[in-house]
DNA sequence: TATAAACTAGGTCAAGCGACCTAATGCTTA
DNA sequence: TAAGCATTAGGTCGCTTGACCTAGTTTATA
């Protein structure tokens, strides 16, 4: 997934909204050849800019990586929110299903996003700011889940464990996903049947 | 954690086995400063040795990473594998406590295992060496759950899914845990009271 | 039209990189 | 002792990096 579409990217530059043109540019290229790889000039040739033209906009690489950081976690979230709206918020097993399956996908296969993650969470770990943009991204999604998740008679503690599980198992699948042989879809009986449990204890 | 506490690599140095040597100050190294900011020279500053010695030990930087990888993937299977020796492989329910505890505890804080997954997560995603690597480890974790996990009356279908789903709440830990407030002796208690369910369904 | 702001091109800079090379040690074995 | 191998120091090479600078062009506004 890139954070915006073609037409998007044509339009932003036609309307001059360069530095979206520049960040996209530069998410492509963070997936394509990693943080390590992710260098100003790099960016400036895939845009067809000069350096100094991709450093008008932004001073330095840092500031371009938070920025793109920020804007993807905010994406991300919408996408949730997104489904919650399209498919309504209370959690009928057939529902909760398909919201797993929403947050699976995302991890069973090495994608686009999957890329992105890893490199933010390497980042992460040496950079503050990238850091607390992930806290806040997953504070964020589990905000979302607790606020949209309505399962029959469950009490608000065992929404709260829901919200936190499906977190942790879809990052979790994010990595183990493809290194296993074991077909997700039995994982995820297993987890929308112990969520009956929960809801049933 | 370091693979190698510092009477063996002191031990290692003076056996003039010098490539472990060098190798525990690599991780060291990669712990602190990342990938990106892992370099030859850097290691062999940390090393005391010169820049062509540790050339003499490692051709390249990647050879380096991924003779890491290896060693550190073995020795974390082996860590599992002592707690089995150690604690025994029926798992009762607070036997099933420890394990869970075990994994969690490794990526509860962004302790340093945690920090050279996340790096070696995303060294995967370019490099195919590392990323195979990667799913060999996690494919023997899994084969060392499940021939050691001897839940009462599981049948190998519930021991399968409690091995898979055990590796993947564990590392969903160490990405989610830190970031939320949930207190993770409740999601210990919600992976506990699951297995029940499998156990009894 | 005049002026300021946004935008662009081209170039320089010191620093650091991985890879490579050579000569000179120490150490073991025959 | 002699030969051969493991080990070490010191240096060079071409290349890339992020940051910085300046002069010029376009665009918007008054």
């Amino acid at each position: 997934m890139t954070f915006e579409n073609e037409n998007q990217v044509a339009a932003s530059w036609k309307t001059g909204d360069k530095s979206q043109f520049v960040m996209a540019h530069a998410l492509d290229l963070l997936t394509e050849v990693g943080y390590p790889g992710l260098t100003m000039r790099g960016i400036a040739d895939r845009c067809g800019m000069s350096l100094s033209n991709v450093q008008y906009y932004y001073t330095s690489k840092e500031e371009l990586v938070t920025q793109i950081a920020d804007k993807y976690f905010g994406e991300c979230g919408q996408i949730l929110s997104d489904h919650f709206k399209e498919n309504g918020a209370v959690l009928t097993r057939d529902a909760l299903r398909d919201l797993v399956a929403l947050f699976l996908d995302h991890g069973r296969e090495m994608n686009d996003m999957c890329r992105v993650f890893r490199e933010l969470w390497a980042i992460g770990t040496r950079n503050q700011k990238i850091a607390t943009l992930i806290d806040d991204h997953y504070e964020r999604l589990g905000q979302i889940l607790r606020e949209n998740i309505k399962y029959p008679s469950a009490d608000s503690e065992a929404v709260e464990r829901i919200a936190y599980m499906l977190l942790v198992i879809s990052e979790g699948f994010s990595i183990i996903g493809h290194s296993q042989m074991m077909d997700y879809q039995k994982s995820l009986e297993f987890f929308t049947d112990n969520l009956e449990c929960v809801n049933n204890s």
